[in-house]
DNA sequence: TGAATAGTGTCTGTGAGACAATATGCC
DNA sequence: GGCATATTGTCTCACAGACACTATTCA
């Protein structure tokens, strides 16, 4: 049977012909404890910007990764020993020189978790840690992982204005003062507790497990669950930003 | 003077050590025309997918692009002669699959532009032109370049919901029945005149250059020009979807 | 004057903001 | 009961939807 001339070209093709840029992937993993907003980073061991913090990413790897989540979710694997039920591509930066080895890509994405859900995996190594957004600007930061970090917040500011997705960086099962006190953290002010519930009542995002959580010395607040979809709607009307 | 470590492993970093993904850049370019959305299209000279129609697109240059928004405009200046004044990334594509020569990357972004803006450009050429949404599925489309067209229009759609980033599609002066129809194509539903006057109107989005234009056979409508942070303005209320 | 299109007046309904009032647990 | 926190009642206000009405051009 003959080849096609694509047939041909294709076996011919020398991709190392091309100069191409370097492809990483950084998640930038949140998640939600007493009271902060906390950003998961890992301490490089290797050059360049050794020693230094940075967003738990690295290289596509073409024979394990068939799709870039892949590489989001395998990454965050090695660092947390979970996969997050939250992952959304969030943007990608590239530029001649973000990266002193070469002109280079990295594909960024959000990711929420509970806190509980790495805490014992983290425990045991000492180069993974939240690291609070206060606590940030202490650090030094590998590469734009800064910049990146500010922008993935500064999304999920938004998306407190407009949908419920913060939850995911809840437990499980969450209580309504819970979620509120993170959408204000990520606001930066307080929120009518009324128009809060109201708009969540009223959708149907949160399914009631009937169980109570009594810890904290008032009335026992109930718990609920995200629904099925609860994550993808969006609020017709926003909160005042 | 003692050299670093980190000077030295950049100086023996080999990158084509790495196997990395081919890196492309792929506009999206809108523009409203008679009554439709059209994308820029441009007829394949080369394998793979040769003679098919796909994205004005291209390898990102790493000796004259900077940056990816500098592959993406000079691979639009080099298909439209000119710079479309809105430009913002819409999602990144990476698989093993989606191009037969190898794992492939493809950061693609969302343009809008006048129809004539590009139209004398453009007449001179028969490899690149305007296609309708309707005509799309007519032709044969380059690699996943009709999903991430899909992507684009969908995306687009959700912003006619809260902003009015569409107008850049229209010339620099357009009258607002001129706006709501392009909305309306966008939404594929029939909006309220006065409540899409009076949100524009109230949030003082638009500039009244004083001209009319008077060609409709009616009453002459007035014409007006974004105002300077028009586009990045968004609505705390949405038009219903 | 009539057709055609642009632009306004105004009523209704929805839902967020504000904040007071009530409920339910613990000691 | 008193404290702390959760949950509800209810008023106001902004603004989108609906649709009738007026305004301005041309033939």
């Amino acid at each position: 049977m003959m080849q096609t001339d694509e047939q041909a070209f294709l076996q011919h093709y020398d991709k190392t012909a091309y100069d191409t840029p370097l492809v990483t992937v950084d998640p930038v993993l949140f998640t939600y404890h007493e009271g902060q907003l906390n950003v998961l980073l890992v301490q490089r061991s290797g050059h360049p910007d050794r020693q230094m913090w940075g967003l738990p990413g690295g290289f596509v790897d073409l024979q394990r990764d068939a799709t870039l989540e892949d590489t989001a979710l395998r990454k965050l694997r090695e660092k947390t020993g979970v996969e997050p039920p939250y992952l959304e591509q969030l943007h990608t930066f590239g530029n001649a020189t973000r990266d002193k080895r070469s002109w280079s890509v990295t594909v960024c994405y959000t990711a929420l978790i509970a806190h509980q859900e790495c805490a014992a995996h983290i425990a045991t190594v000492t180069d993974v840690r939240w690291v609070s957004m206060a606590q940030l600007a202490t650090l030094p930061l590998a590469f734009d992982h800064g910049m990146i970090i500010e922008h993935a917040r500064a999304r999920l500011r938004q998306k407190a204005l407009y949908s419920i997705v913060p939850a995911y960086a809840l437990p499980e099962k969450f209580t309504l003062p819970e979620l509120q006190q993170l959408h204000e953290a990520l606001l930066g002010k307080p929120l009518q507790k009324k128009s809060f519930r109201r708009r969540i009542e009223q959708a149907e995002l949160l399914i009631d497990t009937g169980e109570k959580r009594m810890d904290s010395g008032g009335r026992p607040a109930a718990l609920y669950r995200m629904g099925k979809e609860s994550g993808a709607y969006t609020f017709v009307r926003n909160l005042e930003a």
